[in-house]
DNA sequence: ACTAAAAGAGAACTAAAAGAGAACTAAAAG
DNA sequence: CTTTTAGTTCTCTTTTAGTTCTCTTTTAGT
């Protein structure tokens, strides 16, 4: 298989980035305005490298089906209204861990929310008593206000992500564990900022 | 199934963005109207494939009942690879409870496997500490055969079913708890078939 | 500066899909 | 019972989308 061009990565980037924009799979024309391209003949050069190169689904079986991404192409899931981007590893007392290319993740509709949700993947036990496990991926709404009692993905001093439940008064803000070895934590309310609100919870059981 | 173009994939987005607007299912020729077509003609044949990809009920049954979209379009989880069947629930002690109508759920790669799966809801608290509770929904691979330790579907006497980590031996099965309140049962291996493996699990935090 | 390769434009061709429209049939409505 | 509606089948035409190819320009490496 042949190294991908600049240009061709180019495209596929494109591709990726802008999959849920279109409402069905792009035609070539639809792909040559907005690359701002005006041959298909060159854009399906392109193309063809990228189905050579298995990111792009053939053709075949797909006539006048527009250009699909194939589920190598988003690291085995594909971005579309069932997906949410998978952002990174949250463990307690540290940055969130961003991963290196951007993954998307199929969640299910109850799992989500109508406001913008991401996945993050746990690391650490310390909320075991509520049922979210080391390795489990949990899916959080973007919000920055929570209700008493919610599980938030919090950021403190602007630096430490942790992910508890949140108690918040004037004076103090909570975070509590769900881990009878593990204490509770206070900040004043200026230290922390609430990054978004635990909606579902995912876990594998697969043997590896 | 063959793969819709993107004309039909137009049309089934038409229709599930506007099938609340419709005071009941639309006939060919409304269709027509709203999709500025002129031929019933040319319309019947993008809904023959909308019916075969199963996202439109079959006219069988149906005679002038107008154009329905099946559970699964509305559910808004088409049925393809990232979906399984949600067959029912299950509660320790009683026959899997069947849904009514078939469902499917969207669901993350790697809750499953490449063996047929489905998923059930559960009911009831006897695997708390393995952290499934009461109303999770768990994948399960297909599968007569399990390891020691794996948690199981099992179908005792061919009536009950329940999820329970297994032990086996030659002369007794044994069906545990992961609740400390719960005793384990131990059943005559010719009593216990087992119907499927746990793979993933799922769990909604979301306010109803 | 030179050269090879990539990229892009554009035209022509082809296959397949889409659409129109007519006729037929079954079912519902009057 | 008759008429109307809604679905069904089919043929023909048009449009769309993909495909191939040549030529020119641009890019990147030497």
């Amino acid at each position: 298989m042949a190294v991908l061009t600049r240009r061709q990565l180019e495209i596929f980037n494109f591709l990726r980035d802008n999959y849920e924009s279109f409402a069905c799979p792009p035609s070539l024309d639809e792909l040559c305005s907005a690359l701002n391209m005006s041959s298909r003949g060159s854009l399906y050069k392109h193309i063809l490298a990228l189905i050579n190169a298995e990111l792009v689904e053939s053709f075949v079986g797909n006539k006048q089906g527009g250009i699909r991404l194939t589920p190598k192409a988003l690291n085995n899931e594909i971005a579309n209204e069932q997906s949410l981007p998978f952002i990174g590893c949250i463990a307690a007392g540290k940055p969130i861990e961003a991963l290196a290319n951007t993954r998307y993740m199929t969640v299910p509709q109850v799992l989500k929310t109508n406001k913008p949700c991401y996945v993050l993947q746990v690391k650490g036990d310390s909320m075991i008593d509520a049922g979210i496990f080391d390795g489990d991926w949990v899916v959080i709404e973007q919000r920055d206000y929570a209700n008493n009692g919610e599980i938030v993905v919090a950021l403190i001093d602007n630096s430490e992500a942790t992910l508890k439940y949140i108690e918040q008064s004037a004076e103090q803000v909570l975070l509590l564990p769900a881990n009878s070895s593990m204490a509770a934590m206070s900040y004043r309310p200026e230290q922390v900022n609430i990054q978004g609100v635990l909606v579902g919870q995912m876990r594998s059981y697969r043997s590896h």
